[in-house]
DNA sequence: AAGCCAAAGACTGTCGACACTTTTGGGTCG
DNA sequence: CGACCCAAAAGTGTCGACAGTCTTTGGCTT
């Protein structure tokens, strides 16, 4: 049984449950899941007639995803459904290492027994997971977690607003996997053992630089990846 | 001459020149400021008349205000201008170094004479700076060159994302200032001079931590100073 | 005089409409 | 056949309106 997280809660509606929460939503996983390609032109009436709604939560909800950065408002005001290439997975990375680091240290001053044991089981999960998609969302449920541990409510949001980039760059690349054969299961689950240990070792300092080797790492493959993609 | 930085851009109006953009700014240094007092009940239709517009420009604006921290939104749906505490200053400052780090090693990667002598006109102003709000203008400034060279959008408009909560508790510590005698701008101008030999070391690593190192330091006095201002 | 309840006022969330701008598609001309 | 131009279609930015809900005020009761 894998452990669950809180549910995403965007920013923008903390307090605002409204339908552009409900848009947001829908147009955040079928960007991630690639149902939506990126160029797609994503016109408020016509989005509007999809969801029912009229224009107004629309228009908020792709203020927020711009803001997450799963879409981008050109100069004549249309919004397109992005597209991330390597710089922009290099520029993500970074972000992550910076956030995370921060995250790890500050939860490595808070880590108790029982964070370990919800390591230790998400982790289970991940030796168990039969899907890409299942290891790289309990991947990111165990950053997260560590991060809510770090409990710092703005560094928190910072990194939640570039988790969709990042789990959109996830997704398109699973896309494309089966190409390239490797074990990713274990790779990944020896990984966070190590950073677990860091964590759990009492020592910030080392936790922020385990989470930041570790992303680097984990994203080392991305910029090669991206180019055999880019070459096909 | 003091050098000056291309004029902030929040992320919503990237692209966006609308109504919204004039409101955020507006709104934006007025809370800042202290003009608009912690608490105080922002009201779309108040805010549609103060400035002529109608509510959905307003509407956008308060968002956009939302997700840089200046304000929140109530369970109820209203909005108020935020009040920052002290562990309020010490999530910002985590999150200023988490992201300042980053932003150093980076531009340390990148650094050139050229930004050596960008600092160095800077540092000449702020040694003449004959107030502390020009001094913190300066100082903010010197931190936004370091992101802006460090290369990175995404790091970038995160840290534009917090500046405002930043420029907000200093500007509320300057204006209760009277009653602490001590000497700033030499103690500014020695920290970033030391900041400055960093970046230009060559070093990244260097350069990261020198920047985090600083950033605790000049933050170091707030939860004090906040501790006086709530004893008053 | 203090407390409580109801009515009035105010605010948010949402909607449809309109003007202006950009894009598109067809037709014309070189 | 391709480049160009113009009209139609579509989209954004902005506005005013309305229903439902929360807040405040004013009067009434004890």
């Amino acid at each position: 049984m894998a452990p669950t997280l809180t549910s995403r809660i965007p920013s923008i509606s903390r307090a605002r449950r409204n339908l552009a929460f409900e848009v947001v939503s829908s147009l955040r996983s079928e960007i991630i899941l690639g149902k939506l390609e990126p160029g797609v032109s994503l016109s408020e009436p016509v989005l509007a007639k999809k969801f029912g709604f009229s224009r107004a939560p629309i228009r908020e909800a792709l203020i927020e995803l711009e803001r997450e950065g799963l879409v981008e408002f050109q100069a004549t005001g249309r919004t397109r459904v992005r597209l991330l290439v390597e710089s922009d997975f290099l520029e993500i990375r970074d972000a992550r290492v910076a956030l995370e680091s921060m995250g790890a240290r500050r939860a490595a001053a808070r880590w108790t027994t029982g964070d370990t044991a919800w390591i230790e089981v998400n982790l289970e999960a991940q030796a168990n997971a039969s899907t890409l998609a299942e290891l790289s969302r309990l991947d990111i449920d165990l950053h997260e977690y560590v991060m809510l541990r770090g409990d710092n409510k703005r560094v928190l949001a910072l990194w939640q607003s570039i988790r969709g980039q990042f789990e959109m760059c996830l997704a398109k690349l699973h896309r494309n996997q089966q190409s390239l054969a490797f074990e990713p299961r274990q790779i990944t689950v020896n990984a966070h053992r190590r950073l677990l240990g860091a964590l759990a070792s009492g020592s910030p300092e080392k936790a922020a630089q385990t989470m930041a080797a570790h992303i680097e790492n984990s994203m080392e493959w991305v910029p090669i990846y991206n180019r055999v993609l880019e070459a096909a």
